[in-house]
DNA sequence: TTGATTTAGCTGTATATACATGCTATCATA
DNA sequence: TATGATAGCATGTATATACAGCTAAATCAA
């Protein structure tokens, strides 16, 4: 079987068909999978599990919540997105989205207790996800992995 | 500030909020990103030009088509999301996705020849981001980056 | 003080992802 | 051969993701 073109002789099937990207994506998707499934007697995704765990987290000590723009860049996503992220959360009770008294256009994310008794209740769910990640793939593996994904996180944050 | 509650008195918040799986997901973001803004001149995501890659380098001597299932299987993908991953893909007419006529609950999915320039057109953009990779990673963190990724993926598959 | 600018967030649109379910075609068996 | 079981895929529904563009609110300038 030929190469497609000269354009892409000098490409391995292996690497077109795999870049990082792709790896990282397939990667997400299959411990997705796992996480998800692990937190499903819970009701929560882990996408949930964790903006109810940074929110949990969050020294809430000043006027009481997160703004929107805070909240995503603290986790690495568009604010856009964290905005459609928190509509189920807040549908549940689980979160409240007000707005900040001192700046009306400013949101001040934060959780009820509600949402801590669900965090509370996922919590060693997770945990269990946890222990299978370190089950398959040891714990040295996974040790080097999340370094390198910290490592890659800081260095492509754009 | 005190911890949540004794549930949680032994979990890190740093491992709570950044988790192995977060970690995944929130590289896949940000990587995902610089890939779809280096192949935007192409008008393609990393998804699709993935999907492209495979099919062209996809030995379609037999009777001209890979079947859903076997795409998804070798892409570690659900078939439902491959065959709504596919839609603009037909749309555009870079694949088709025809009957198998030996197994009519068969698909026979393929590349056309407008989807071959498409991919050619797009593989110098997707070598520009891989560089970039290279680049902010550094050659060996990449490598390393690409063997764990690799090696996890191969023991969480489901 | 009012008009321009900037900031914060939401909505429209499109792709990505997967589970539950439904539909159709094939296969196995009586 | 008819029918029940199975296989392969599509659709309904829900979450995830981000860009372009919009609205509202605060800030700054004249």
């Amino acid at each position: 079987m030929p190469k497609v073109t000269a354009a892409t002789d000098n490409l391995s099937t292996r690497e077109l068909r795999n870049c990082t990207c792709s790896r990282l994506r397939r990667a997400g998707r299959q411990v997705t999978q796992l996480y998800d499934q692990a937190l499903e007697p819970a009701g929560l995704t882990i996408g949930q599990f964790g903006l109810l765990a940074h929110l949990a987290t969050a020294g809430t000590s000043e006027g009481g919540g997160i703004a929107i723009g805070t909240l995503a860049h603290a986790r690495g996503m568009d604010p856009t997105t964290l905005t459609r992220n928190l509509k189920p959360l807040v549908a549940e009770g689980w979160v409240v989205n007000a707005r900040d008294p001192r700046d009306r256009r400013v949101r001040a994310v934060a959780i009820t207790s509600e949402g801590r008794k669900k965090f509370l209740d996922a919590a060693p769910l997770w945990q269990r996800a946890e222990a299978q990640m370190e089950t398959l793939l040891g714990p040295e593996t996974l040790a080097a992995l999340n370094a390198l994904l910290e490592v890659s996180i800081g260095k492509i944050a754009a």
